[in-house]
This record gives C-alpha cells, sequence and structure tokens, in this order.
DNA sequence: CTTGTTTAAATGTATAGACAACTATATATC
DNA sequence: GATATATAGTTGTCTATACATTTAAACAAG
C-alpha cells in the first residue's frame, strides 16, 4: 500500500489509503482509528511521518483526534447546505420546495464605472442584465438583477438561463465556475423590490451581492439579489 | 518572548508572537518572514517546533509558504473574514477599526424549551444570558443576546468577557469549538435592538442566530445578535 | 544574448527517540 | 463498597539530524 520510491511523500500515500478506507467502509463513522504506534509498525515508517498524514485528515475534518483516548473517524457533517455555492433550484429542491423563476426581462446594456470595475471589464462594453423573479412553490422569494460580460458568453437567449445558467457555463463555454464573493446585508426594499415580491413599503429584505468567478480571477456574474425578508434564511456552517 | 517554561507550547507561544507582529505591522503582507533557522537560533528551538507554529499560521492563510523562496506574510484575503467562525473583536481588528463591546447585563436565568431544545439541555436549567453591544470605534454596530449552559462551563463573572470569550473556553475549559451553524435573516429592529443600535422603528437590521459546537456536538453557546443594517455587511466566499 | 553549471539558502520530507499529559482499566487499600 | 494507586496505551510536544527539492543569483560557455 505505501511505496517508499514512490516520488509522492509518504504521508501523503497514508492519507490517501485512510482516506479510501474511510470512502469503502473498512473504517467506519465514530470508531477508533489505529493508534499512531501500529501504522508505525505496520509500514516501517516514524511515528512523525505518521503524524503527518493523521493531522492533516483531522484538520480536514475527517478526524478526530483525541489525547488520552485515540484518533476517531468523523461523523458526517450536516453542513451541506451552504459549503459551497448552490443555484436557487438546487437551493430550494434541499427544502423539497418547487423552485421556479420567471423572467421579466433580458437586455444589453452598457456597463457604468462602479459594474465595469467589479466584472473587470471596460468601462461602457455591452453586457447583458437579466431581472427574473425567482419562486418557491409559486411564492416570490426574492427578486433578481444579474449582470453578465457579453464578450465572455457571446449571444445568449432566454431559453439558456430556463435551466441552470451554471451548468450552461461550465458545460457549453467550458468554463469553470471556482468561487463567488458575497456580501449579506439587511435593507429596505426599493420601489421594484416591492413591486416583484409583493411587499409593502418599509419591509426588510435580504440583499445579497454576488461576484461569481470562472478560472479563480474571471468574474462572469454579478448578481443582485433581494430575498423576501419574511420568507428566506440564509443558513450556512463555519467550520473550526 | 518565548518562556520554555511556560505552560503554553512553544510552538503556540511562537504562533502568538507572529500573529501579534503581523497585527503591530512589525511584519508587513507580502514580506517574507524570517526563515527557520532564523528563529531556531534565536530561541534555541529545534526547527521542527518552528515549523509547527509556521505551519499552523499557514494553514489559517496568515503566512504563505513557498518551497525554496521562503515563508510570507499573507495579503489580506478577502476570503479570510469568513473561511470560518471569527470572534467580533477579529473581524473588526481585519478591518481597521477598534473594537469595543459594553456588557448591558450578565443573569442566570432558566432555559425555556426552545432554547433547552437548541442547546442540548434539560428544560429549566440554568443559563447565563448575557446582553453586549458591539461597537467599532466607539459606534454601536451590533445588539447581542448569548445564551450559555451553565454546566458547562461553570461559575463566569463578567471579567471573563472582556476578552475573547472563544479564546477562554479552549484555553481554560480545554473545549475545543468545532463549528458553528449560522441562519442570516432580514428583519425589522424590536424595541430593544432599537434602544441600543440607537435606531428608530422600521429600521432593518441583520439577524445572525448562531449555534457554536464544540467537540463537534456539543453545544456551548446560542447567540443573537442584531447587526445596524446600514453600518454592517456580511462577506464572505463560497468556495467550488 | 542565450544557455548551462555551480552554489547557497530556503522549505519539504523523513527518521529515531524522549518525555509529558491524558484516559481507561486493573489493583490494592481502607 | 468506596477510594487511592499503579499501569498500560494513547496522543501531544520537542529535540537533533539527515537528505531531497526548489529557488535565485553568480558565473561560465557557447
Amino acid at each position: 500500500m505505501i511505496d517508499k520510491n514512490s516520488p509522492l511523500p509518504i504521508y501523503y500515500q497514508l492519507e490517501q489509503e485512510i482516506r479510501e478506507q474511510i470512502q469503502n467502509g473498512i473504517l467506519k463513522q465514530g470508531e477508533l482509528l489505529p493508534s499512531e504506534r501500529m501504522y508505525t509498525e505496520k509500514y516501517n515508517i516514524s511515528r512523525m511521518t505518521v503524524r503527518q498524514a493523521i493531522n492533516n485528515l483531522a484538520q480536514e475534518g475527517l478526524l478526530v483526534r483525541m489525547k488520552g483516548k485515540g484518533t476517531f473517524i468523523a461523523e458526517q457533517k450536516i453542513q451541506h447546505t451552504l459549503k459551497g455555492i448552490t443555484s436557487f433550484s438546487e437551493e430550494m429542491e434541499q427544502k423539497g420546495k418547487i423552485p421556479s423563476s420567471k423572467i421579466i426581462s433580458l437586455e444589453s446594456v452598457q456597463a457604468n464605472s462602479q459594474l465595469a470595475a467589479k466584472l473587470h471589464i471596460e468601462e461602457n462594453s455591452e453586457v447583458y442584465q437579466l431581472k427574473r423573479i425567482r419562486m418557491a412553490d409559486n411564492v416570490p422569494i426574492a427578486f433578481e438583477i444579474a449582470y453578465i460580460p457579453k464578450y465572455l458568453v457571446g449571444e445568449l437567449r432566454e431559453n439558456d438561463f430556463t435551466t441552470s445558467f451554471y451548468q450552461y457555463v461550465e458545460k457549453n463555454l467550458q468554463l469553470p465556475i471556482t468561487h463567488g464573493d458575497q456580501e449579506i446585508e439587511s435593507a429596505l426594499a426599493n420601489e421594484e423590490d416591492q413591486k416583484y415580491l409583493k411587499v409593502t413599503e418599509g419591509a426588510p429584505i435580504l440583499l445579497i451581492r454576488r461576484l461569481t468567478y470562472v478560472n479563480d480571477q474571471q468574474p462572469i456574474e454579478y448578481v443582485r439579489t433581494a430575498y423576501h425578508g419574511e420568507k428566506y434564511k440564509y443558513k450556512l456552517t463555519l467550520p473550526r
């Protein structure tokens, strides 16, 4: 299992082995991992090397170390909901709601200076502006305005948004979505929000602005989403 | 700076020193950290111990290791803010604000059924209720109500909250904080919020409820925080 | 000007061993 | 039965050392 002549570090090989055994169910959740000394003897490697492998896995949350007792295989964490970017559709499906969305408009507009800076494009260059209402079980949950640089995606039709836009980007455009930077704040609904979310003046909304990146650096989408204050909560699990 | 007779591990003391020097600007962003050998000689400790300290800080994203070149003080990371649980103090310091907090009250109360369920304790068992105002540069940013099971922390005094409560838990109580589940929503300030945040009726607030866990399973703190809608944004980076 | 070689310095990987601190269990003692 | 006490096994910390890999700079050769 461990090849001392491999170019891969020993600690890394051991990591992979333990990872696989957890995946395969050979090592079961909540159970005790073999002690450091066991690995030391089994593979004839030093304890510090074993510790490096185990420590890395513990840092990832796959193992839990307990002084004096041993190292345990971690219970699977529930933190599924917001460990990564989830689309509205995925989010709602997870909650047992039927998601739908209604496109209000899809236009080509010129980026002002602020938007251009955010999207890393030239001022006045063409961007798509997409306005949508997001619904769960046909109740409006959010009103969304998205801006997408035209040069990155070419010609778009409304059809491209009926399914998942993220999937369209990754499959058809071959651009891997890497991460998103979000800002969350509380605000009061503006006139447009009020109109589409069907709330009255002074209603609180959850305002989320997201800049989504492809290839780690290139912004592909800037979205401002206004969530209905009473009907939407944002849940996430923070590690460590 | 490093006390070999201290009960605190040497690697931990070194971590703290480097952390402070980054905070104080003695070590500046983008610059090179003194080499491992320098620390080895300066404090007469082994290189592995130095590496343990530096590795931990690198894992946190505070330092960036580069093989063959050296270790650099990380550029301010956008995603540091919310990659994991951060205390209010840490958050504000990162933004260059001077954090402070004012304790409104610290009482012992009985948990109602809802709170007991959240904290995994018996109904009517004793919990501390702590009310605080969080300030940045002496401007109130948030009003916070925290509940902490008494049996987990023993006797508490207001003093234990003047510094970091999380540090108190991890150091003095030896309970490792593992993660936190958060709910974020938008709401309107209630009377208490209005009073302490100095906002008028109808002002939007960002409501964050957090259940903080130790040892992966045991809730140690339930906090409801009302953030001033106009003065606070919540930022995070979602991977993948 | 380009390419190859050497060298010093840095981090990366790995070993062997020591002692400390903690946990659980067994054992002796009251 | 209850309470210390010893003991074995575990992870945590730390040292001292060695060699591997990578980088950058100086230098040499073409």
